[in-house]
RNA sequence: GCCGCAGUGGUGGAAUGGUAGACACGAAGGACUUAAAAUCCUUUGAACAGAAAUGUUCGUGCGGGUUCAAGUCCCGCCUGCGGUACCA
């Protein structure tokens, strides 16, 4: 009987589910393992087959630490809220509901395919009441908490209020969007609303207005991961500045532990770097400028304090409140126009055009150390949301103020001896001050540190770190989202309390979205309390669901919290996270924000979620095309087009094989070809090709199905690990997957001779043991390193080896199944069982080797003259260092090549090489 | 600009500082076959020499260096990819 694949996998998928053999519970008796993938968007355009990339290995691995004794969670979901499935269901025109619901079941006919153990009685969509019920739980534990930055860990609202009534604001230092000042008198005397709003600037969850970025072709607010250069990422509409009342997460807070943390993690340095970037710790000087004739002083923040002699002029953002305090009588007419003209400007024109744009405020600072007095300016570059929104402008030492003052004409001063700023500025933190008055003759980060000093103790300002991770947007002008368990009674935010959750999404007919950004939740009716105060109409945003999804694993079903003690306990956190590195900035921030919050909570028992994380990389499209020649149908061959002028045009690579085309499924294509002709070469149309996007315009989309089908999951599974390392992107191209499907063949055939197991009891030869023990070192070793492609490589030259030596014997394939089982589970599952055991593989257990069997009793030294190799020779292993030395020299080759010339030195690498040196 | 990663045959890609190109694809030749498919065998980095076995030289983006020995380590470039950016 051949390989029949489509009947084997068949079997095998409805055995393994109608067994529920990768169900798993909590087994005190064995160690924990969790196995993540980042749970997919179900888009409609369903799977391609560059998402199973990472399921796959992730699956490799969970099967592995099966095999060897471990209880693995490895779980799936979907995550279904949010803007892809609302943007899918909007452009067909149907209820996202509807689209949701069809997309899953798709992706989930697609992955069921491809044999993966996954544990399906433990799924979860974000879509689902009973799970974003936990997603509102969590909010309303935010909106109960502030950041204690003396414990450095959140701590609930009531013990701030209590801290309050007793002392006032004095002794707290929290995290907050706003430094306040009240004594224990003053909070008493606050009405109700007063202390509501007090409050809600110290809550992790909370409603403020903020400059939010507003997209409206999506109808919503956008958080800044959703944006790159001005515009969304999903669907890349224009995005501007608005301030909007809005929730936000004070993931700011995190900003210190989200960085430490970083540092006892396992994941790759450019990640780690990439979240580095993006939390931006900087650590600078706070200096206060005081206004000439005036009683204002503001401050403004540096990480170059030691330029404070270079200041020739200052900077204030449009936006910063002082603009209106500083602003002198004769100015403000020039001020109004420019504020005005910056606020016309969208986002992304302001991106686009870097011209040097300002102007003069009339009023002057005082510089704080020399006392001179400089220009006051303002202009949009810089940003109001960073720092003070304010900064002292040395334009010998930073290349904006640099072009700034050539603009404007501002004078510029050196302070760093040597260096030339006629044509740019010198921005290198490096050299020895000058015309700085007591920092003459330190070298800049000396300078630094001495600022520092006098600043302080002259009362100037302070030390200060500045983030760049501002705090999350959370709330979406959206229908396809959680709700807020949250209503309003006398304009003031109330929560929800558990006992009310969750609160359901209501159905409405008409979801869509606003270009002025009214949430369509305003459509629903009766959206209010039994009392009939209004709910929140906004909706949270798509990484809500996912920030705490990995927990909800370990214990889906239970009504009653999140996740059990027992379970979490048990389940711990994440041992191998798998997925993309688009979500650097996102999802990876937020989770660790969320899960250490939950921490601080006590409600979960380890602070950062994923332990381990793999980026796997992307796989491009292979696009393939033909050329037609210009204003005819005729279509010529790739090497013959140069004789030709033509177009090319991309054809379906679904009837493209090695390059060659299909042209009878050409012709049949489409309408237009159906008369084609064509040019060939020996025969073929051959057709060119181009690494691009892997998407539907380009036809390059392969989709899973197609190839489960024509070569088997086995083969799809394997084929994509052999393509290459799993952290590299590559393009999808189906030329090498024979190979991988014909090595299952012989693998098959080399056990299974006409309609049954042909295989002997013999015992394994010595030669045999070594091949098969080869194998299991590399394989472990392989897949404990995630160098899932070398393993494979490594399965085939042991089955080359083995079937050289014709050992067809039961020995070694029983050892084979259960290496294999990862990679190609249906094929090893069959063979396994067809040696007679009645389980399933999964009870067999992962094989050790033995170096006995590995050991050479001669070794192969290579002999080099001066570094080159020019000759092998086998040696026993046994002989010693000094041996080695003397049989290779006087040997007659050596003798031969060396003909008298005289030895200067011989190294012996046991079991390497004999260098000799001449 | 800054940060990170990479550059090896016709192709995808292997190589704890120790015989570069494993494994696979493709290609060429051969076997089986009426033929094709499937399968199997041989060759396959380049150049030169040789009837042949084989030998010689050159070869991992470029230029230097360390070393008996460098794809691998160090310094200086070039190119490509990814992230990020008026962040003071």
């Amino acid at each position: 009987m051949d390989y029949n694949f489509r009947e084997i996998e068949r079997k095998w998928q409805s055995y393994w589910k109608d067994n529920s053999t990768y169900k798993v519970d909590i087994d005190k008796s064995k160690p924990k393992c969790y196995v993540l993938d980042m749970f997919p968007y179900p888009s409609g355009a369903g799977l391609h087959v560059g998402h199973p990339l990472g399921y796959i290995a992730s699956d490799i691995y969970s099967r592995y630490k099966r095999l060897c004794g471990f209880n693995v969670l490895h779980p799936m979901g979907y995550d279904s809220y949010g803007l892809p499935a609302e943007q899918y269901a909007i452009q067909t025109g149907q209820h996202p509901a509807v689209t949701t619901t069809k997309n899953i079941n798709r992706y989930r006919e697609q992955l069921d395919k491809i044999g993966f153990c996954y544990d399906w009685s433990r799924e979860v969509r974000t879509c689902d009441p009973t799970y974003y019920k936990w997603t509102q739980w969590a909010f309303v534990q935010m909106f109960n908490s502030y950041y204690d930055n003396d414990c450095d860990k959140a701590k609930p609202i009531s013990e701030l209020i209590a801290k309050f009534a007793k002392e006032g604001s004095a002794s707290v230092h929290a995290a907050c969007s706003e430094e306040l000042n009240f004594s224990a008198a003053e909070w008493a005397a606050m009405d109700e609303k007063k202390q509501q709003s007090v409050l809600m600037n110290y809550r992790i969850a909370y409603l403020a207005d903020t400059k939010v970025n507003f997209c409206p072709k999506l109808g919503c607010v956008l958080a800044n991961d959703e944006i790159s250069e001005g515009l969304s990422i999903r669907g890349g509409y224009p995005v501007e500045q608005r301030v909007m009342r809005q929730w936000s997460l004070r993931v700011s807070a995190y900003a210190q532990r989200l960085l430490d943390g970083l540092d006892r993690l396992d994941w790759t340095d450019s990640l780690k770097e990439t979240q580095r970037n993006w939390i931006g710790r900087s650590e600078g000087t706070e200096m206060r400028f005081k206004i000439k004739d005036k009683d204002i002083d503001f401050e403004i923040f540096t990480t170059r304090a030691d330029t404070i002699f270079g200041v020739t002029f200052m900077v204030l953002a449009p936006e910063s409140a002082y603009v209106d305090m500083v602003t002198t009588p004769e100015q403000r007419a020039a001020v109004d126009e420019y504020l005005a003209a910056v606020k016309r400007r969208t986002e992304r024109e302001r991106l686009a055009d870097r011209r040097v744009t300002g102007v003069f405020s009339g009023a002057y600072a005082i510089n704080p150390l020399t006392g001179k007095e400089i220009p006051v300016w303002i202009s949009d570059y810089v940003l109001s949301g960073y720092g003070t929104g304010a900064i002292m402008a040395v334009p010998a030492h930073d290349s904006r103020d640099y072009a700034f003052a050539k603009h404007f004409n501002l004078p510029i001063i050196p302070v760093i001896e040597g260096c030339d700023v006629s044509e740019q500025s010198f921005d290198a933190k490096d050299g020895i001050m000058t015309n700085s008055g007591f920092l003459n003759g330190m070298t800049v980060k000396e300078a630094i540190a001495a600022t520092k000093v006098y600043v302080k103790e002259h009362n100037l300002g302070r030390v200060k770190v500045n983030y760049r991770l501002r705090d999350a947007i959370f709330s979406r002008q959206r229908y396809w989202g959680e709700p807020f368990p949250v209503y309003y009674k006398d304009g003031i935010p109330h929560v929800l309390d558990e006992k009310s959750l969750p609160l359901e999404l209501p159905e409405i007919e008409n979801f869509l979205p606003t270009a002025s950004g009214e949430p369509p939740l305003g459509h629903a009716k009766n959206w209010c309390t039994k009392e009939g105060y209004p709910f929140e109409l906004n909706t949270m945003p798509g990484f809500a669901g996912s920030s705490a999804y990995f927990l909800r694993y370990m214990d889906p079903h239970n009504d009653n919290a999140l996740v059990s003690r027992e379970a979490n306990d048990y389940w711990q956190n994440v041992d191998l996270y798998l997925g993309g590195t688009e979500h650097a900035t996102g999802h990876l921030i937020y989770s660790r924000f969320w899960n250490k919050f939950l921490y601080d909570l006590g409600l979960i028992c380890q602070d950062e979620p994923f332990k381990k994380l793999i980026n796997q990389g992307m796989i491009q499209g292979r696009s393939n095309f033909v050329y037609r020649i210009k204003d005819t149908n005729t279509f010529v061959s790739l090497n013959l087009k140069d004789q030709y002028e033509v177009t090319p045009i991309h054809v379906d690579v679904n009837i493209v094989s090695n390059d060659v085309l299909d042209i009878e499924a050409f012709k049949n294509w489409m309408p237009d070809f159906k008369n084609a002709e064509f040019i060939l070469e020996d025969g073929k149309y051959i057709c060119g090709w181009a690494v691009e996007k892997m998407s539907k315009s380009m036809f390059n989309v392969v989709n899973p199905d197609v190839i489960v089908e024509k070569y088997g999951a086995d083969t799809l599974r394997l084929y994509e690990m052999f393509l290459g390392p799993l952290e590299a992107s590559k393009p999808w191209d189906t030329n090498g997957i024979d190979g991988v499907h014909r090595f299952l063949k012989k693998f098959w055939a080399m056990f299974y001779d006409k309609d049954q197991l042909n295989v002997s009891d013999a015992p394994l030869t010595a030669e045999e043991l070594k091949s098969v023990h080869k194998l299991i070192k590399k394989v472990t070793a392989d897949v404990e390193s995630f160098s899932f492609n070398t393993s494979v490589a490594a399965f085939m030259i042991c089955l080359n080896e083995l079937s050289a030596l014709k050992c067809n014997k039961k020995a070694a394939l029983e050892t084979l199944c259960i290496l294999l089982a990862p990679f190609a589970p249906h094929i090893s599952e069959e063979l396994y069982h067809e040696l007679g055991h009645n389980t399933t593989i999964c009870d067999a257990q992962w094989p050790k080797y033995d170096e006995q069997y590995l050991k050479e009793s001669n070794c192969k030294y290579a002999i080099s003259f001066n570094g080159k190799v020019k000759n092998t020779m086998e040696l026993p292993i046994d002989m010693s260092k000094e041996d080695v030395e003397k049989t290779v020299v006087s040997s007659e080759t050596v003798t031969k090549i060396l003909a008298g010339k005289p030895i200067k030195k011989v190294i012996v690498v046991p079991g390497k090489i004999v260098n000799i040196v001449f």
